[in-house]
DNA sequence: TTTAAGTAGTTGTATATGCAACTAAACGAA
DNA sequence: TTCGTTTAGTTGCATATACAACTACTTAAA
């Protein structure tokens, strides 16, 4: 078996020019993100208030890891811990004002990018690939490839 | 649109499951080595002697990411610097005895946990997954989704 | 041949990442 | 109820990453 004929490296590579891609274009739309700090805004839109752990298990990121990337959205405004008062351990996480503005802001622009990226593919190939995605994902969760000692929540 | 079912996620969120269960599998096996390290042991090993520049590109990163972690690699004697008698600026890059040796070690390993990765996949899912990978990069090459400043080799 | 432009690599600075070990709070069972 | 265990989050440490600005060397052109 060669190496480069399995799916690891070429998966590897496409991600690491998709960062490329949504870090170049977040900076010229002048929008003040990096390409983790806009997914964080994503999975936030879609429901604010999480609370560290949950984030850090939909982000796919250790929670000390997501800590720090809160710490540095914190400083930057972008959200705010709130200490919950049923469970004085947790936070939750919520958008600020400048948060939301810049996930509006970006919103837009992140589409026609992906747009751009996927052209020249026809639906059926982009659901085709997902699906295979999912597979080696199943896999992957089996083999326990979960990075950090994330818990899904039920 | 929905992000959601677009191929960014899906490829992200696949991509850094593998590069948690190559850590996993080789700490596991007691080989001390990051998978960065072990994609430049390989690329290495497929042709020593590279210079920085070329590894940088071949390994899709910042020439300053790669001039780091070479020190790194060289601190933990995998591999050495020899610079160039032709053009003085060039440092090539050789596999040391450990870099060669932890490669043998690692190579066995990692090709069983590939299989392990791919299982339930037929070959022609993985050629097709590939394919729509390779369309994929050429758009994001012209869309000039390069990290660093790396040149391609000719 | 001398000088300007380009190239290879490094350093400064900032961000992101994960494991181990920690604190504080909540829970659960004797 | 109290004491051991579990859970949420943080900190220490090490690695990896990239842009800007730098040094040292090479090359091309005046």
């Amino acid at each position: 078996m060669e190496l480069k004929n399995t799916l690891g490296p070429w998966l590897g590579k496409t991600s690491k020019m998709i960062g490329c891609l949504i870090n170049d274009t977040l900076l010229d739309n002048g929008i003040d993100l990096t390409r983790e700090q806009w997914v964080i805004l994503i999975k936030l839109h879609d429901k604010d208030g999480l609370m560290q752990n949950e984030l850090a298990f939909v982000t796919e990121r250790d929670k000390t890891s997501l800590t720090r990337l809160i710490n540095t959205m914190e400083r930057k405004d972008l959200v705010r811990r709130k200490r919950a008062n049923i469970d004085k351990r947790v936070k939750l996480i919520y958008l600020t004002d400048k948060g939301k503005s810049n996930y509006k802001n970006a919103m837009p622009i992140m589409k026609k990018t992906i747009q751009k990226l996927q052209a020249g593919l026809d639906q059926n190939e982009i659901k085709n690939t997902i699906h295979t995605l999912q597979k080696l994902q199943k896999n992957l969760f089996n083999l326990s490839a979960q990075c950090g000692a994330n818990q899904p929540f039920p």
